[in-house]
DNA sequence: GCGACAG
DNA sequence: ATCTTGTCGC
């Protein structure tokens, strides 16, 4: 069963251990994640990229059934566990996550949740807002304080361990195209992996 | 009938 | 997220 009440409060305690601080230095490689479901199962990719050049370097998938299914601004607690695992595999000096960061109700989107528990850099990118955030020229207000960008068609909100700035100019150098390119690639091949193993039963 | 909130 | 075809355009 899964207890909201102490996810809220796991929440809460993970945000106060957000560090905001400007990287110390320029990240070499970049880490996309997304998860794909079909059926029971989820299938979790993590894309590694060299920057800023945006060249291939790694691959890792996992395959597992979420924990539970998906309820709004609990999304880490359902794809923790592929986060998790994909970690183990891929290590970058920073990670791109498909979800928001800060840009939370508590300030724990998945990114957040992924990048204070891991102790890594982390960004939250998000196609959709979720409900009482507003966007006024392409800022996302939060207690009269800018906590994301909209970029593209997206937002961009920090996890852990980056400034608003910093990921904001890096996500701006990495998107050629809908979403940042490590992110559009993980996508694309969890959703193809889905669909591919599903056709093979 | 009301609300409709990341993935 | 997923269910889903063709079609317009570069």
């Amino acid at each position: 069963m899964f207890d909201i009440e102490k996810a809220i409060n796991a929440q809460i305690l993970i945000s106060r251990k957000i560090i905001k601080k400007k990287l110390e230095k320029e990240p070499k490689t970049i880490c996309g994640m997304d998860v794909s479901y079909k059926n029971d199962f989820g299938y979790g990719v993590a894309v590694i990229l060299s920057y800023p050049d945006l060249k291939l370097i790694d691959v890792v998938i996992t395959k597992k059934k979420p924990p539970i299914p998906y309820i709004p601004t609990f999304l880490g607690f359902r794809e923790m566990p592929f986060l998790f695992e994909l970690i183990k595999k891929a290590k970058s000096d920073l990670y791109i996550i498909n979800g928001h960061g800060i840009c939370h109700p508590r300030k724990c989107g998945i990114a957040t949740h992924f990048g204070v528990c891991f102790n890594v850099p982390t960004i939250g990118i998000a196609k959709k807002l979720i409900k009482g955030f507003k966007v006024i020229n392409d800022n996302v207000l939060f207690n009269n304080e800018i906590i994301a960008k909209k970029y593209k068609n997206f937002y961009i909100s920090i996890g852990n361990l980056i400034t608003l700035e910093d990921a904001y100019n890096i996500i701006k150098n990495c998107t050629k195209y809908s979403l940042p390119e490590p992110l559009r690639l993980a996508h694309n091949i969890s959703k193809n992996i889905a669909k591919r193993d599903n056709e093979n039963e």
